[in-house]
DNA sequence: CGAAGATACTTAACATGTTAAGTGAATGCG
DNA sequence: CGCATTCACTTAACATGTTAAGTATCTTCG
């Protein structure tokens, strides 16, 4: 069998893990986890959305999800408010105070960026994204296992 | 700021999961966690290791290989014994049963691997991976923050 | 209308990620 | 030798990943 650290899996932890091992000082400083960070990232290019949308928009399932903006929101970081149409549906949105904290650690995170850019070199890392963007694409929606059946 | 979810970060956790998805369900068929399933084969390519020395290797952090390590003992998958040269050291192997329990998933494991391959190209695949290196390479035992100083 | 089903989210339970602190054993050095 | 330091690992505490079950609301259709 393969040499497992060699695997494709293990390829993107470790690529993960090391661009990651970047941002996560800055972050913690200023009292975020990389999760509540994304969260607060996707808030703050809309005006408010509902719960299901930000999960997909973050990449986080519903139950983490449920978990961080029961925190963020006892941290005044965020507002909610269930829809008027659907009580269901909560309809989340940055705060003042969120939109201060997100200014305060942009530079910091943008530097970091711009660093990882400079130093793997900017071109590289779009064709980079452009491949894990394809990966991603051609394993979607089907699992390896059993074969696509788009007759169905 | 960027649009956070064409962010390097969300590239790589994206595919990575897109490529994770495909091996959970048989996993989890067999009992088996991905990260239990990495020290397995890590520890099947080996006689015995240090638990340091696999944590390494199955890139997980110690608290989180000393509880599954303590798990799969429970489960008899794995064999301890106490180093005699130093009694710190605790040397790990794969039991009877874990070589087994390997034997009955790697089928399928294999099989998924193949298609993943068969799908994206092997040439991409081995581009991409080699990509996934250099970046890692590139951000390696340093900060993006604070810049290399390789004079102290 | 009203019961069955679907939907949006939350809770629960267990496993891992992450950092800090703890424990016991080896090492270095005066 | 003896004691401070380092080392290998474990425990603790909290946050998230993951699947299953629960709750409230909405929709559908007889």
């Amino acid at each position: 069998m393969r040499d497992f650290s060699r695997s494709l899996p293990m390829s993107l932890l470790r690529a993960r893990e090391a661009v990651m091992r970047q941002f996560r000082p800055s972050l913690r400083a200023h009292g975020l986890t990389e999760q509540q960070w994304r969260i607060l990232r996707a808030l703050a290019a809309i005006d408010a959305v509902e719960v299901t949308e930000l999960a997909r928009t973050a990449f986080l399932l519903g139950p983490s999800l449920s978990r961080i903006l029961r925190d963020l929101d006892a941290r005044n970081l965020i507002e909610r408010k269930t829809a008027k149409a659907d009580q269901r549906r909560s309809m989340v949105s940055i705060s003042e105070k969120g939109v201060k904290l997100m200014a305060s650690v942009a530079p910091s995170s943008e530097a970091i960026y711009a660093e990882i850019t400079r130093r793997f070199g900017a071109r590289k890392l779009a064709e980079l994204q452009e491949m894990l963007g394809q990966l991603e694409l051609c394993l979607a929606s089907s699992d390896a296992g059993d074969e696509i059946t788009d007759n169905m």
